[in-house]
RNA sequence: GCGGGUGUCGUAUAACGGCUAAUAUGCCUGCCUUCCAAGCAGGCGAUGAGAGUUCGAUUCUCUCCACCCGCACCA
């Protein structure tokens, strides 16, 4: 597996030296996999978050923008199966302290469901066992209290057994061994049907007996000692409103996408635009993941952006190969190099249920070659999704009054922070000007944070300063990212704007005053071009 | 989450159970400098957090936090 020579150290370091980015929280000791953005770092992130809008969205005439809350309806994260498959069942090794996966431990499931089966059995014997003693109770005319009640709500006694405990339950219980043993068993009822219920998600003791007994071993050390299973939700969970109950449970999304897919509706009743079309969106997005890592590329907190393409069923492939094209150009653009990106065909077995075709755009990152975005072709899955749970129509209607239908989805997902890491290390070059290093970032000249310095080649002639400031100020209101530079000497000041990225810097000498000429320098090539100050906007890209 | 490693000025490194914690670079002030990190003078700036051992801890021990590597996990 390929992967780049730059070191993410490397990175690292860069980024805090120059005001790109920062740990977290940092300056009270971090908070594990949450990173700030600097000045500089902010308006990398600005542009290439502004290219992919201008690219996908505002340049194109099929495509609508979005803005959709982080917090959104319960339902939502039901519908989606988030609440589901973001919940997942965990187990540790007892031995080498791994956590695994419980579903991915190869547990043959028709000996599981036997297995429960059993345990039910087991269960109905034991409440049958219940009901009859209370019975035997009541003819001796014995009295009990603080039986489980919720053993009668939830409908696991019969009627004849919840009338006998309201009888007596509201009298003085009599100390005897066999209201003891009741409650004992009344209790344990009650663990069983929690460990049943828990089991069927693949957690709990009956989960760990099982893997025990079916000799199910660690891949990690191979031995077969496992502590009890739990969930482990990637959702961070949170409640609206002051009340913190059941019904005002919400969670920060772990994906815009659905923020796209509940305005779907919106958006078609706004404009109704001809299918096919699509709904752009950026936004942050939030997972608690279990080990986040490799700098900003797997974060806690992180940012997409990402389109649903609404379809007719009969187009995907068609459009699904557009795609590709799209994104192909688009990595393109920004300085990614060709043989560095690489595209995956995610098979059948490894790509989610709903999805009949997946790429899996990968990137030589100074990790190792990792997922930089996600392609694909979701059917009708999310809609469908919608307007069962929901019960409302997500049928198109097209205008020539064919056969309405569900469109099917197509849908790009972009990650910011791994295309900034992408970009930062496409751009990260070392090489020697005049037999001394340098460092410098190669970032496309749209991308860099500082698009031009301008700097008087001498900043204790008045003259020079002013007339520098003149140029400064002119190109600032031009472009905005301008950056006057008088520090040191002028070779410091170009190794600074190398080392942020900066593709041009004008200097300002003596024959600009003479005959308003600056000398613009390049940062790829060192070399300079002497041209007129006013063509300077003509001349920088 | 497990195992291993690391944590000292912004960055990269050094040192030490005790004296003012060093060096380079960067940064700030001033001087100088006619195109690729020149020079001079002055200055700012650090032992991740907490507890313990000790007369004294940045150094030893423990806990926590963060990052890095491996494993596992990951739309």
């Amino acid at each position: 597996m390929s992967k780049s020579k730059v070191k993410m150290e490397d990175i690292v370091s860069l980024c805090k030296r120059r005001g790109f980015i920062y740990q977290g929280s940092e300056v009270y000791g971090g908070l594990s996999g949450t990173w700030d953005y600097g000045p500089l770092g902010v308006a990398l992130k600005r542009n290439i978050i502004n290219f992919w809008w201008k690219t996908f969205v505002e340049d194109r005439d099929d495509m609508y923008g979005v803005d959709a809350a982080i917090l959104m309806n319960q339902k939502v994260w039901q519908a989606s199966g988030h609440v589901d498959t973001f919940t997942d069942p965990l187990v540790e090794c007892n031995e080498c302290g791994a956590k695994h996966r419980v579903d991915q431990l190869g547990i043959d499931e028709e000996i599981f469901s036997k297995t429960l089966n059993a345990y039910n059995n087991k269960l109905k014997i034991l409440i049958k066992d219940f009901t009859h003693k209370i019975r035997e109770e009541k003819e001796k005319n014995r009295k009990f209290l603080n039986l489980d009640t919720s053993l009668l709500e939830q409908g696991i006694l019969d009627k004849n057994a919840i009338n006998i405990i309201k009888e007596f339950s509201e009298n003085i219980p009599e100390d005897t061994a066999s209201y003891i043993n009741l409650e004992r068993l009344s209790i344990r009822i009650r663990e069983m049907r929690l460990e049943l219920i828990k089991a069927k998600s693949l957690e709990g003791p009956i989960v760990k007996e099982f893997l025990q007994l079916t000799n199910i071993t660690c891949p990690t050390c191979k031995s077969n000692n496992w502590l009890t299973p739990r969930k482990f939700n990637m959702m961070f969970k949170t409640n609206v409103g002051p009340v913190a109950d059941e019904n005002s449970v919400s969670y920060l999304r772990p994906e815009t996408a659905q923020g796209i897919f509940t305005n779907y509706k919106n958006v078609v009743d706004s404009f109704y635009p001809d299918v096919p079309f699509g709904i752009g969106q950026i936004g942050k997005a939030f997972r608690n993941e279990i080990s986040p890592r490799d700098f900003v590329f797997r974060s806690r907190e992180f940012e997409q952006m990402e389109i649903e393409y609404f379809i007719h069923p009969d187009s995907w492939e068609k459009m699904f190969d557009g795609w590709v094209k799209g994104i192909r150009m688009f990595l393109k653009e920004l300085g990614l190099p060709e043989d560095s990106v690489h595209e995956l065909e995610v098979e059948e077995a490894d790509r989610a249920h709903y999805s009949k075709r997946t790429i899996d755009f990968e990137f030589d990152f100074p990790h190792k070659r990792d997922e930089l975005l996600g392609l694909a072709y979701r059917t009708d899955f999310d809609l469908g999704n919608i307007q069962r749970v929901s019960g409302k129509n997500m049928e198109y209607r097209p205008k020539d009054g064919s056969e309405p239908f569900v469109p099917h989805v197509i849908e790009p997902s972009f990650g910011v922070e791994r295309m900034i890491v992408a970009v930062l290390t496409s751009a990260y070059t070392e090489d020697e000007i005049n037999g001394e290093k340098r460092t410098y970032l190669k970032l496309p000249a749209h991308l860099a944070p500082v698009k031009v310095a301008v700097s008087p080649l001498l900043k204790n002639k008045p003259e020079l300063v002013a007339k520098a400031q003149e140029v400064y100020k002119m190109l600032k209101k031009e472009y905005g990212n301008v950056m006057y530079d008088d520090n040191g000497n002028i070779g410091k000041r170009y190794r600074r704007q190398d080392e942020i990225g900066t593709p041009y810097c004008i200097t300002i000498d003596f024959d600009t005053l003479e005959d308003n000429t600056v000398t613009i320098r390049d940062r790829d090539t060192a070399e300079q071009k002497r041209i007129s100050a006013i063509k300077i906007k003509g001349t920088i890209s």
